[in-house]
DNA sequence: CAAAAAATAGGGGTTTTTCCTGTTTTTTTA
DNA sequence: TAAAAAAACAGGAAAAACCCCTATTTTTTG
């Protein structure tokens, strides 16, 4: 009788979730002993005695998003693995991933058979890098400073610039803007050559389409 | 001995799509017949001799999107009752799909005993709407009018317009736009006017969000 | 073909944005 | 608590965006 190897899959969309969860416990080596929502509900769920050896991750998820999580696992379990699993085949958020320490990344529309490879080479070769991750990944190299700005960036943003960028994602005048947070349009002005510097834009609709693109306004 | 009802799963991530199917079979009384990738990959493989009940339908897909496959559903197998299927809570989505003919909608955070509870509505009354979508739904109400124009804006846009649209989602001025498409300021400014009173908003970051919101330009 | 519609372009104006340069006020910190 | 740093505020000016009106030219269509 052979020993199942533990995987935990953390994902907030319940049907997605499940369904993997069977998906996964038909293969005959492999089996879900954790399952949770979002980042926080699995360190609550996170059981010392029994921890899985892979962990299947989605990217973005409530309270506490794969990022996060995956950087607290560096951290606390070096020794577990994650798998990320997102819809999103974009570079940035693969690289960002990769840079919390994900060990692999696997898209949703991927099939069976690459879901079990991943498994398969994460658990021999300890990483799982398919075509399209290195293609990304290959290609980003020449944009990592710039990447590597904007994913610093966010945190720099003081609350008043916060507040005045998601203002600003409307068809607001700065004067409307100023008035609405109570401050001198000089003020606001002020806010807006801040966040020009540190989001590395020139002008209000690359303001805009940076926020949109890193979530700070949703749609 | 019970006859099953017939399921058809149409998502073009497979794993997602895999899983939900695993966990459609395991109902005592329903049965996954059908399943595919996209809406054009669904009409193809749609037998006449065995027709699905229900289709479970993602909203977006490559080649066919959900939108699209119901408004063919609708016309071509108006029996045939599409439960929507997405990660989207939006309101425009909700609205859009139903008026393409979607009987259901269901958000892939929901839990099992929602989708089975879908799935009895909607062979018992004929459709199924949870509470978020009745908020939404009503939510909507005040603004359906608005909606119908940003639904059909879509198609009234002519090439330059769509053109001059996508490059003012960067931070070109409207002159470097002229260059680029070799038009003379002029007639760029006439595009942006014309934008304006379509997409019926008032500044150009309001013609961007628009851009964004609605797919004519990916991040 | 002629009328209508759409695309192109210009003139000239106001408002908003952007970019300097500063000063004053508040907060942080050594 | 005094010095340093950060935040708030401001004047002025150029660039860009926005707006209204008119006038060709091209395309569509009855």
């Amino acid at each position: 009788m052979l020993d199942k190897h533990n995987i935990a899959v953390v994902d907030d969309h319940t049907l997605f979730r499940k369904g993997l969860i069977s998906l996964i416990n038909v293969f005959p080596n492999f089996e879900v002993i954790l399952e949770a929502s979002n980042g926080k509900d699995f360190i609550e769920r996170l059981n010392p005695e029994q921890l899985p050896e892979i962990v299947l991750m989605d990217i973005s998820m409530p309270e506490m998003d794969g990022y996060a999580t995956c950087e607290w696992l560096k951290s606390h379990y070096p020794a577990i693995k994650v798998l990320a699993l997102s819809t999103m085949d974009a570079e940035t958020a693969i690289i960002k991933m990769i840079r919390s320490g994900a060990k692999g990344y696997i898209v949703k529309d991927a099939d069976l058979s690459e879901l079990k490879l991943a498994f398969s080479e994460l658990l021999s070769i300890g990483f799982f890098y398919n075509e399209l991750v290195s293609r990304k990944v290959i290609h980003s190299i020449s944009r990592i400073v710039e990447d590597n700005d904007a994913v610093t960036a966010l945190q720099k943003l003081s609350d008043n610039e916060l507040t005045f960028l998601r203002l600003s994602c409307s068809e607001k005048t700065y004067q409307e803007i100023a008035n609405e947070m109570f401050k001198s349009e000089k003020t606001v002005d002020g806010y807006r050559a801040e966040l020009f510097k540190k989001l590395n834009v020139s002008s209000r609709v690359g303001m805009v389409m940076y926020a949109i693109k890193n979530g700070i306004v949703q749609l």
